[in-house]
DNA sequence: TTTTGTTTTGGAATAATATAACATTGGGTT
DNA sequence: AACCCAATGTTATATTATTCCAAAACAAAA
């Protein structure tokens, strides 16, 4: 699959409040939003698209950091554990969550010409799934929806 | 994650007749179901779960054939492509499309304990996604639903 | 049937993703 | 200080997947 990227620039002030989010976030479960932990997040959030563990790392070792894979693997899980990124297993790709506040269960929409991925809160989706899950006996804990297609922005400039 | 794996053993006239609708799926679109496609289908058939490339592979070369990675994967694309198998992306694994005779959309339900795989066609799961889709001027192509909990077997006996 | 072009498969190498195992560091607590 | 524990660093390796080129099988045309 080769798209270009298309990048939603994140303001400093949408940068601080995710942060102070996740401070929020892992301060109520008694959890350790560490230097390291705080950075990665950061730097998802940053790149504002799916990004994969090893772009993160050299990130990382851009930044001074000198670090392997568990490292970047062991913040990605901490922080996918704590719901403030998602893992887009087709991708093998992780974004931020767009509401990390609040307790949710969703979809994201995968963009197959840009590459852009759009987190939705869908309890419908959600509730869907269950019903169909019930009949057949089988108790829900988690779900992992990936749906692909075209965004709007793509679909208007072709 | 460890888990035992329940196996529901395929009755040879099972078999046969998945391997006989995966011939008329590939006839009706020209496709060419060879004798290397075909026993991986097989093989994926009667593993009866959720089964990784390379675990294929290796039965692949015990029934005396010399292949690498590449060819697994070429014909695992293949088959996925004509919907004959599905691939769960969380688990990088491969099972058999439970009714590959008909066009259909669906989602896994995938046991967390015994490991067991289960396809279920939901046009309502299908259509609530659309539905949250739409509004955002998202045109869906396909999706990968991979949901996640205990399994009814598994719930009885524990 | 031979030639030609195309699809499929074989095979070697390597890329990309992820984890195991153990050492070290850095705060807190006694 | 001495200790504990969680977090991070470090090396090595496992697992999953692809690239690239060659050989073989097949199909269609001459």
């Amino acid at each position: 699959m080769t798209s270009i990227i298309r990048i939603k620039p994140r303001t400093p002030e949408e940068i601080a409040e995710k942060l102070d989010q996740a401070e929020q976030v892992c301060q109520a479960r008694s959890a350790r939003l560490t230097p390291l932990r705080r950075l990665v997040l950061e730097l998802i959030i940053r790149i504002a698209r799916p990004v994969g563990a090893y772009e993160l790392l050299d990130e990382l070792n851009k930044q001074g950091r000198s670090s392997g894979p568990p490292t970047v693997y062991r913040s990605l899980e901490f922080l996918t554990e704590m719901g403030l990124i998602h893992r887009l297993p087709t991708q093998n790709a992780y974004i931020a969550c767009s509401h990390p506040a609040e307790h949710h269960t969703g979809l994201i929409l995968s963009c197959e010409r840009c590459g852009q991925a759009l987190e939705l809160d869908t309890p419908e989706v959600t509730q869907a799934i269950q019903d169909c899950a019930k009949p057949q006996g089988f108790s829900v804990h988690g779900n992992a929806i990936e749906v692909t297609g075209i965004c709007p922005y793509c679909r208007d400039s072709s």
